[in-house]
DNA sequence: AATAGTCTTTT
DNA sequence: AAAAGAC
């Protein structure tokens, strides 16, 4: 799933305060690091994002869930005024412009940029300047700072994709690989390659840890020679890192997961998403006596003890083991 | 009180 | 062991 999703799409009728709901959302998590007013500006933009008629009115809004009085009262400035004076503020105040600029360097996060706009850190170029500030994946969100917030268009995703299985297949054949995410839901663009691997000698059953450690690694090295130009972090079960299909194209963020056999298909359905049609998913299992996570799915006991995982062979088995009807990637959407 | 939880790296 | 960050 990528990381955020837009609820200012052009069907949606209050995206102008859409706009300045996620930009206090931004703020708040950035700049205050109050991570609960951040999710609640970020439930008002996504409910008025799916609300089908343009508001009016802080009143109109304020009936809607996740909308209270204060969000009431700022969308009344905004109708009456066409700005938030708490808005224009921020912009007036160069530290938590900076803060907010710093976040977006892949590995900096509100702490560490609060403590470089500290130093008298504040502008990328700064960055530039300063690289002993920074760690590993810090320095490689710098160095790619633009190419990270560019989208991947599809047709680039599917030769990363060609790549890797090529490369993959010369190892070993008996290698699976998908490509999950938004990618896998057939959108045109994407903003990172989430890939899922697994192996059908990988059972979670067994000692998985020892033999998973070194195939993740040595498929790295191997695809280093091509592919993946940086390595953020490697562990026994999950790769971060930068490839590039050629000197002309763009850095790109790809994630690689190595997930046990009898997980996999469990791992491919969470890590397709939506989030949305995940949690639709999710709460429907419930409903028929089943848990379902990124792992297994697994029968609710009368105790409300799970029980042991169901045997999955495709995505398929989920949903009709929970009797929810089949739906392809592509209609997964939201 | 608030979405969750895991993985990896850094300190 | 805990914090920070990504997803």
């Amino acid at each position: 799933m990528s990381k955020r999703k837009n609820p200012s799409d052009s069907t949606n009728l209050n995206a102008n305060f859409c706009d300045f709901l996620m930009e206090l959302a931004d703020y708040e998590k950035n700049v205050s690091r109050n991570i609960h007013k951040y999710n609640a500006y970020r439930k008002a933009a996504s409910v008025l994002a799916a609300h089908h008629k343009k508001i009016e009115s802080g009143d109109e809004a304020k009936k809607l869930n996740g909308i209270g009085e204060k969000i009431a009262k700022k969308i009344d400035e905004f109708i009456h005024t066409g700005k938030l004076r708490k808005l224009e503020n921020i912009h007036q105040d160069t530290d938590a412009q900076a803060i907010s600029l710093l976040t977006r360097v892949s590995g900096i996060g509100p702490v560490k940029a609060a403590d470089l706009v500290r130093s008298g850190i504040k502008s990328i170029e700064d960055l530039r300047n300063n690289q002993k500030m920074l760690n590993h994946h810090q320095l490689i969100g710098l160095k790619y700072f633009e190419d990270f917030e560019k989208k991947i268009p599809r047709s680039e995703i599917q030769q990363i994709e060609d790549n890797l299985k090529n490369s993959i297949a010369n190892m070993d054949s008996n290698f699976t690989l998908t490509i999950c995410g938004s990618y896998r839901r057939g959108k045109s663009e994407s903003g990172d390659i989430d890939a899922l691997l697994t192996h059908p000698s990988l059972q979670v059953s067994d000692g998985k840890k020892k033999q998973s450690e070194n195939m993740l690694k040595n498929l790295v090295d191997e695809l280093s020679k091509t592919l993946v130009t940086d390595v953020i972090s490697i562990g026994d079960t999950k790769f971060m890192g930068v490839c590039r299909i050629s000197n002309e194209s763009l850095a790109r963020r790809l994630d690689i997961r190595l997930v046990p056999h009898d997980q996999y298909y469990c791992a491919v359905l969470y890590f397709t998403g939506s989030d949305v049609f995940n949690k639709g998913m999710r709460a429907h299992a419930l409903e028929k006596g089943f848990t379902l996570n990124e792992y297994s799915l697994r029968p609710v006991g009368v105790t409300g003890v799970p029980g042991e995982p169901v045997p999955i062979s495709s995505e398929e088995d989920i949903f009709d083991y929970i009797d929810y009807p089949y739906k392809k990637p592509e209609e997964r959407n939201l």
